[in-house]
DNA sequence: TTATATGCTGCGGTTACCTCACTATATCGG
DNA sequence: CCGATATAGTGAGGTAACCGCAGCATATAA
C-alpha cells in the first residue's frame, strides 16, 4: 500500500502533540508553563547564562525571556546576579529548589517518553530513531518572519 | 546501540517543529494564521457547520472560535447565514476565495509534507506510518484541565 | 405562556509573544 | 579623560489565541 505523505505528516503531528501535552499536564502542578519549563532546562543545563543566551536557546527575543524568567525568579527557581564580568549583564543560576523542579521536570518527560515509545520494541524504537535522524539531517528552514495576518476581532 | 526514549522524543519533537513551522511560513502570505487555517480547512471539509461544532472539531470552546471565524468572515473566505432549521446558530461555509484559500494551504501543507518524507524512500516511509499506528493507537490522554502557573510579568 | 435551555457574542482577563524607547553600563577614538 | 556609540536588560504597550461570565435571541418543555 502507498504511503501519502500527508498522511504521514498527520499522524506526525498527531503524535507530537500527545507528546506534549501528556508532558505538559505533568509539569502544570509545578506552576510552571511549558515555556518556563524549558527555560529552567536551558538555565540548568546551561550553567549561568545571561538573558539574552537564554532567548537565544529558545528561539525567542530577550524581552520575552526576561517574562519568563521573571516568573522564574519570581517563584524562586532561578537566581539572578549581576554578571562580574559586565555590569549591565545578569547571570541566572538554579536555586536549590530550581533544581528540584527541573528534576522533577526531566522525570516528567521521561516517564511521558517511556510510556509512549515504551510500546515499542527495541527494534522498532531502533527504526524509528533510524528515520527521525534522516528526517532531521539538514535542512535548517528560515527562522519566522512575520508576515500580516487577518484580524480575529475586529 | 540502545535508544533511550527521552532522546525519540526530542527527536520526535524537532521534526514536529520543522514540520509546522515550514507549513505555517508558507500559509502565512494568505493571511491566515496557524489556527485559521485550521478553522477554514474544519469548515470546507465538513461542509456547513455552526461555530460550536467548528469549535468542537478545534478542541476549543465555541467562544474562541468565534474569534477566529469572524476574522476569516471579515477577510471574506467564509460565509455566514443563520441556520434555517434554528434561528439561534448559524452555518458557516467557505466561499469562492474560502475554497481557494483552503486550496492553497492544503497544496502548501502537501508541499512540505512532501519535502520533508519525499527524504524517505517508500520502504521507510511504511515502517515510519506503521510506527505512528502503533504510537497513536490508544491512550487518549485526558483533556487539558486548567492547571495554575507562575505570574510571567509581576 | 411562563420557565428553562441553547447558540452565539460583548466584555474583559491571561499567556506568550512582539516592537519601540529608555536607562545604565561598556568601549572606542581622539 | 571624554564624548560618541554600542550593548544588556526592562517598561510600556500591542497582538493572537485562548478562557469564563453575562446577556440577548430563539427554542423547547411544563
Amino acid at each position: 500500500m502507498e504511503i501519502f505523505p500527508e498522511t504521514l505528516a498527520e499522524d506526525f503531528l498527531r503524535v507530537a502533540r500527545l507528546l506534549r501535552r501528556e508532558t505538559q499536564q505533568r509539569i502544570a502542578p509545578l506552576g510552571l508553563s511549558p515555556h518556563q519549563s524549558r527555560a529552567l532546562r536551558v538555565i540548568g543545563e546551561s550553567g549561568p547564562l545571561r538573558p539574552s543566551e537564554v532567548a537565544g536557546r529558545l528561539g525567542i527575543v530577550a524581552r520575552s525571556a526576561t517574562d519568563s524568567i521573571s516568573g522564574l525568579v519570581a517563584a524562586g527557581y532561578v537566581e539572578r546576579r549581576t554578571d562580574p564580568a559586565d555590569g549591565r549583564a545578569f547571570l541566572l543560576a538554579l536555586s536549590e529548589s530550581g533544581r528540584a523542579a527541573l528534576a522533577e521536570v526531566t522525570r516528567a518527560r521521561s516517564e511521558v517518553a517511556a510510556e509512549l515509545f515504551g510500546r515499542l520494541d527495541p527494534g522498532q524504537r531502533a527504526s524509528l530513531a533510524a528515520l527521525l535522524g534522516a528526517l532531521i539531517a539538514e535542512p535548517a528552514p528560515t527562522p519566522g518572519g512575520t508576515a500580516p495576518r487577518l484580524a480575529s476581532r475586529g
